[in-house]
Order: C-alpha cells, then sequence, then structure tokens
DNA sequence: GAAATTCTGTAGCGTTCGATCCAGAATTAT
DNA sequence: ATAATTCTGGATCGAACGCTACAGAATTTC
C-alpha cells in the first residue's frame, strides 16, 4: 500500500556515516546529507525523523562496521596478546593512510557532541566500554594462556589502553606522524611482555 | 586621535576564549563572542578582523594561561619525576572537577578545527610538542639526578605521556569516572619508577 | 477503474550565521 | 571652534541552517 521507497536505507546510513564522520555533526548540514544519497530531503525526514535521529544510527552503523567488526575478527584467532597489539597496530595504519584525516567517528563524537547531548554521550560512552572490555577480556585470557604477566591488573590496564587508543587518535589528526604514534603505543604494549630480568651488567638489550 | 576603545581588550580576549571553550569553534557565533564582552559586534571585526583571527588570538592566550602556566610553576621545582606526576593528576583533577566538561580547548581544537584549517592545525600541533618536549625535558633531567631508570628512551616516553594526556582529556569528557582516569594514567607514570626487582617468590605486591 | 496510501521533489517557512555599512558619539590635532 | 580621526551600536546584507507544507507521482486495496 502506498508508494514504494526509491532509495536504498542501507546505503543512506551509509552516506550518513560518511558526511558526519568526514565534518563533524553541526557542520554536517541536512543538505549535504540529502546531496549525498541523490534524494530530496524530506524523504529524510519522513524516514529517519532528523538530522539527530539520523546521527544515532549512523553512529550505531559506524560501530558495528568499524569497532565491533575488529573486535570481533581480531578475537576469532584465540590469540589474545596479538589481538590487542593488533587493535592498536591497525588504528595507527588506518590513521596515517587517513589523508584527510576523519580520524575516528566515535573519539570525534565523544569530543564534540558527547558533552552537549546526555542521551548520545551515553551511547558513545557506552562504545567505548566495549572496547575497554575487548582489552580486559583479551587481557584475562592472556594471563590465564600464560603470555602475560601473572599479576597483571586486567581491568587497569585496560583503561590505560582506552586511553592510549584516544590519544592516538587525537594526535593522529593533530600530527600524523609514523614514529610519534608508534611511540605512543610501544610502553603499552610493553606491559603485556613478561619481563625478561636483565643479567648481564652490559647486555644490548 | 580619535575616539578611545570602551572595552578592555585583554577581558575581550578571554571572554572568547570562555566562549570557544565551552562551545567549540564552529558553535560560538560572532552574537555569542559580542555579547560576551558586552560591545558590538562592529567593534569586534574592526579590533581583531573576524571570527578565526580572535579564535587564533585566543588559543594563544589559553595556552599561556593553561599550559605554559603549569609546565613554568612545575619544572621551577627542580624535582623532574614529581613535576611530570603532577602534570597528569593535575589534569584528572581538572577534569574531574569540570562538570560543564568543557576539557581542554587545545585538545578539542586539534579534534574540531585542526584537520579543517592547516594553519590553526600547525598552530595546535606546535602547542601539542611544547608539552612533549616538557615531558621529554624532565625525563632526562630525572634521568641525570638518578631517579628514573637510566635506560629510558626520552622521546618515545614523552611521546608515550603525551597521549595518555591526550586520552585523558577525550575520556574525560565521555566519562568522567576517577578510576577510570587513574588507570589510564598509572601504568605510564609507572615507566617513570626504577624498577625494584622482585627477590621473593610469593612477595605481596 | 476509483479511492486510499505512501513516497518524492520543490519551494518556502522562520531563524541564525559571518560579515558589512553607516550615522553618530567621542577624542585629538590644528 | 573646526576638522580629522576612531570607535560604537544598530540595522542589514546574502547565504545557509533545520525543518515543514504541499502537489504530484507511484503503488496497493477495493
Amino acid at each position: 500500500m502506498g508508494r514504494l521507497k526509491e532509495f536504498d536505507e542501507a546505503k543512506a546510513i551509509d552516506g550518513a556515516v560518511d558526511c558526519f564522520w568526514a565534518r563533524g555533526y553541526e557542520a554536517t548540514s541536512v543538505r549535504d546529507l540529502a546531496e549525498r544519497r541523490g534524494i530530496g530531503g524530506a524523504s529524510l525526514y519522513n524516514a529517519y525523523g532528523g538530522k539527530r535521529s539520523l546521527f544515532v544510527r549512523a553512529l550505531a552503523r559506524y560501530a558495528d562496521r568499524s569497532m565491533r567488526e575488529r573486535i570481533a575478527r581480531l578475537e576469532g584467532d584465540g590469540r589474545p596478546k596479538e589481538a590487542i597489539r593488533a587493535f592498536l597496530t591497525e588504528i595507527i595504519e588506518r590513521s596515517l593512510a587517513d589523508h584527510d584525516r576523519k580520524g575516528c567517528l566515535l573519539v570525534n563524537s565523544a569530543l564534540d557532541v558527547a558533552p552537549h547531548d546526555a542521551e548520545i554521550g551515553k551511547v558513545v560512552a557506552g562504545y567505548l566500554e566495549e572496547i575497554r572490555a575487548f582489552f580486559q577480556r583479551n587481557i584475562e585470557a592472556g594471563r590465564r594462556a600464560g603470555q602475560m604477566p601473572r599479576n597483571l591488573d586486567a581491568a587497569g590496564v585496560s583503561a590505560h589502553l582506552l586511553g592510549v587508543l584516544m590519544g592516538i587518535r587525537v594526535l593522529a589528526r593533530a600530527k600524523p606522524d609514523r614514529a610519534l604514534l608508534e611511540s605512543v603505543a610501544r610502553p603499552a604494549l610493553g606491559l603485556l611482555d613478561t619481563p625478561v630480568k636483565p643479567r648481564a651488567r652490559r647486555g644490548q638489550s
């Protein structure tokens, strides 16, 4: 009953992700969104109710496609230490290859819209918590497997890794330099290695 | 020759800092800026040339009053390890006391405006580099004083500390929780401690 | 077919944006 | 005083904003 939709809903959300990702929430206009998907603005309001509702949907889409996909893929191998290491190095590689410096939509939103919008703030905080939980799960698994120090504080170190990840994302936008970003990550990843006690007095490390 | 200015230039810049800090660059309107200082918008253009020029000035003011003040104050004591530790803990305390979640103007700008404005991007990157250099100076001083591990990589660890600092600022806006923020900082500060080699097989802690 | 329903494009609503214009107020130079 | 200069508030510019109204196209139900 009624006329059929002429636009692809999935592609519409993906287009919205691209817009919000590249320009930010405030700077993205309803006309930008409409233009990107090749339809008029009225259909956008018909289908999604408004700019903010569409943004929440776009955030969810981004989280699924980007963060959860990465978590599921890396965690599937059953190699917890490599999963954590690969997570950080993937982010660094992506940041360095990101020539228009879009960064991470979740991090951008955490700074831009979360403080001014309590509801979206909780959504963003929830996604970040998923990342921290990923770190914690893999720390615990790595400890059990004997690949990581037995006394490693899983909750605390997972928070540290999340913070380091956020830091990488911020610095990548202001100063996308490989040496800098790798230096940010290195000590955090070093926490996961079981320390070898230096015996020799002048060991060449 | 000519009519005297009726507004306090210093207070005008401070007001601009408050506006840009609370709302962000894009979301702050010229009318907001004019209202905050109690003058009409024309004087603003007369005196500063426009919104963007005023923002650059406000950034410089913020950097002087906030970052450089802190660096100078903490570095004056001649206790490098305490200077680094105090820098991070001060930021955590400020973030937790910051109930309207304004965060740090430099970090906010690094994510919001730096990627879209090359000139401001370089300015922001320069300020962040000053912070990293502060860390590096104090690591080197701490190493020389024997308060820190002799083989500590000053350049690398300073980058790590800068990244951790950025991460704290981001997480504080999305999830201002003391335990979380302190967990982010703890391993980074631990790098500065000279490791005590555990002798006892079942030592507590 | 006709009626009912749903989607689409255009046009426009009122508001706000950054920026500018301008008459008048205030000050200095002559 | 008079002229020259500079600053101020207010009005206003064209453009863009989020959003909505509406007529017509497309589809289903009867």
